[in-house]
RNA sequence: GGCCCCUUCGUCUAAUCGGUUAGGACACCAGCCUUUCAAGCUGGCAACAGGGGUUCGAAUCCCCUAGGGGUCACCA
């Protein structure tokens, strides 16, 4: 027996960009059926003309690519296979298998409130089911446009089989005949879905839990078209820290907000992998690549529970791929951020790019994010920066600072080479000529050169600005220390 | 409200067939390291929603309750 080819599917409607429960189903996809061996296949669900815009399809590709989930096919857009579904649907009806309906929607409308004032679920009667000839024609000289409906059956139970949630549950009196073409002509969501799903093959329905219920409806318009099903996997969704669904109040939520937050896909990645899923069994790390990740992948593995979103941890994850990112890499990323906060400007010449690299490589450790990074990288570029109050208590107003800032200058300025080394040993022998700690002489430096009491090792910075502007920065600060920390 | 799903530290989660001092990660706290801040290392705090069963033994199986979520559109 040969085994058929997986193939499995993303198809997001373009009525916003891509958020992180969409990019995670995407992200669970990949795995799947990367490994697997099969194909990836990009749909765009966009039969709802209200809602879909076609730059937010061009914004959800962006976003995929950049996180680095490419599929083998597609884009296919519903709107290109309008006429599979109605050839589809008319065959159902010619079956028997489906019929036209007239009922006005202010009829549903109210048979829908009446319903609910009884406290139950309003099903469509089946008023339209066994229409006669002449009752259409009827209809069709008043000027209605049908919809269609789906005859489904009044009895029995509808189980799907859940990859990850085992068989559910559906007894079929629960089910209505429910709309599958609009009377615009256009297919409804649950219909045009498994059409698609059918057509193109695929074999593995992986999608958020908020599809579960709709699964039944589909597993039985797979039946009326006599088509095998594909197997189904509802992964949890995912929540804002109030356990209620993300939406804009909750920060940043799409993949595009994350990406300007200054994110690394790789750690987003990482992080929304673990929202849902884990290796299990004795694994303890959490740090995985997306290789890794698809070779551990397995649907079994996947929660029930619904995952709360937060975002301190991917802030740690992105601190720590900030870190061992390839640097070159880290660069590239960066160098966006860099240039809106003006520190750059793009065609960069090679000795900006060589020492903005090293200016990376200094400051990578202490920032969670691309834009902390600039943030902790502006006196390397700008002079125009202001001292920590709290610095200027702590550093600038204690007794002799001003001399002991003129002396490191003076000694500075006469160094033969100014590396980190050299500025080290200085800074080393003056202070015990000084008779006074190293960090005495380290933190008012700091402050007169950075206008900061945190960041990289004080001589890396000093080796990195070089003797000139070092030098410039302490004198400066001799004389603000002298204008503004000594009156009386 | 009907139907469906879910329930382990604050958060993400682990615990092959029921037997663990209920493990890890983030966060938090403390200590170490140290020129600051980070990072790193060490330690600490912290959970089986509640109640009934079944069993020698239940986080794990069954039932009930409570809570959360989803869905009930000519949206997807």
């Amino acid at each position: 027996m040969f085994l058929s080819e997986v193939r499995v599917r993303f198809a997001p409607s373009p009525t916003g960009e891509l958020h992180i429960g969409g990019a995670r189903t995407a992200l669970f996809n990949y795995l799947f059926v990367r490994k697997a061996g099969g194909k990836f296949v990009l749909r765009i669900d966009d039969t709802d003309l209200e809602r879909s815009r076609a730059d937010y399809i061009d914004k959800l590709i962006a976003s995929l690519r950049w996180l680095g989930l490419d599929w083998d096919e597609g884009p296919y857009c519903q709107s290109n296979r309008l006429e599979e579904y109605t050839r589809e649907a008319e065959r159902l009806v010619a079956e028997k298998k489906a019929y036209r309906c007239y009922c006005s929607v202010e009829s549903l409308a109210s048979g829908r409130s009446a319903a609910r004032r009884d406290s139950k679920a309003f099903l469509y009667p089946g008023s339209c089911r066994n229409l006669s000839a002449a009752e259409e024609e009827a209809f069709h000289k008043e000027g209605i446009s049908p919809v269609i409906r789906l005859l489904t059956p009044d009895q029995g139970t509808t189980v799907v089989k859940d990859e990850v949630r085992g068989e559910v549950r559906f007894e079929n009196i629960n089910i209505d005949d429910f709309i599958i073409v609009k009377s615009n002509g256009l297919p409804t969501y649950n219909f045009a879905s498994i059409v698609d799903d059918l057509q193109m093959g695929i074999t593995h329905v992986i999608r958020a839990e908020e599809h579960l219920t709709n699964t039944p409806r589909q597993q039985i318009c797979a039946a009326a078209l006599g088509y095998d099903l594909p197997l189904f996997a509802h992964v949890p969704m995912i929540l804002a820290p109030d356990r209620s669904k993300l939406s804009k109040r909750h920060g940043a939520t799409s993949v595009e907000e994350f990406y300007s937050e200054g994110h690394l896909p790789e750690a987003l990645i990482n992080y929304m992998a673990l929202l849902g899923w884990s290796p299990g069994a004795g694994g303890e790390e959490e740090i995985f690549t997306l290789e890794e990740m698809s070779e551990r992948f397995d649907l079994q593995k996947v929660n029930k529970t619904a995952a709360i979103y937060d975002v301190t941890k991917l802030g740690w994850m992105n601190s720590h791929y900030m870190r061992v990112y390839d640097l070159d890499k880290l660069v590239e990323a960066a160098i966006p951020f860099f240039e809106q906060k003006e520190l750059v400007k793009t065609p960069l010449e090679e000795q900006d790019y060589c020492y903005l690299k090293q200016v990376i490589d200094a400051v990578r450790e202490r920032a969670k994010t691309l834009v902390e990074l600039a943030e902790a990288s502006f006196y390397f570029y700008h002079d125009n920066f202001n001292y920590d109050d709290k610095g200027v208590n702590k550093h600038f107003r204690k007794e002799n600072t001003v001399e002991f800032i003129r002396q490191a200058a003076a000694k500075l300025r006469q160094l033969e080479s100014f590396d980190k080394e050299a500025v080290e040993s200085q800074y080393r022998s003056l202070s015990e000529e000084l008779g006074i700690s190293t960090g005495r002489l380290i933190h008012p430096t700091r402050l007169a050169l950075t206008g900061r009491t945190a960041g990289p090792g004080l001589f890396e910075i000093m080796a990195l600005l070089g003797r000139e502007k070092t030098v410039e920065r302490l004198e400066k600060a001799a004389n603000y220390i002298e204008n503004n920390c000594l009156e009386k």
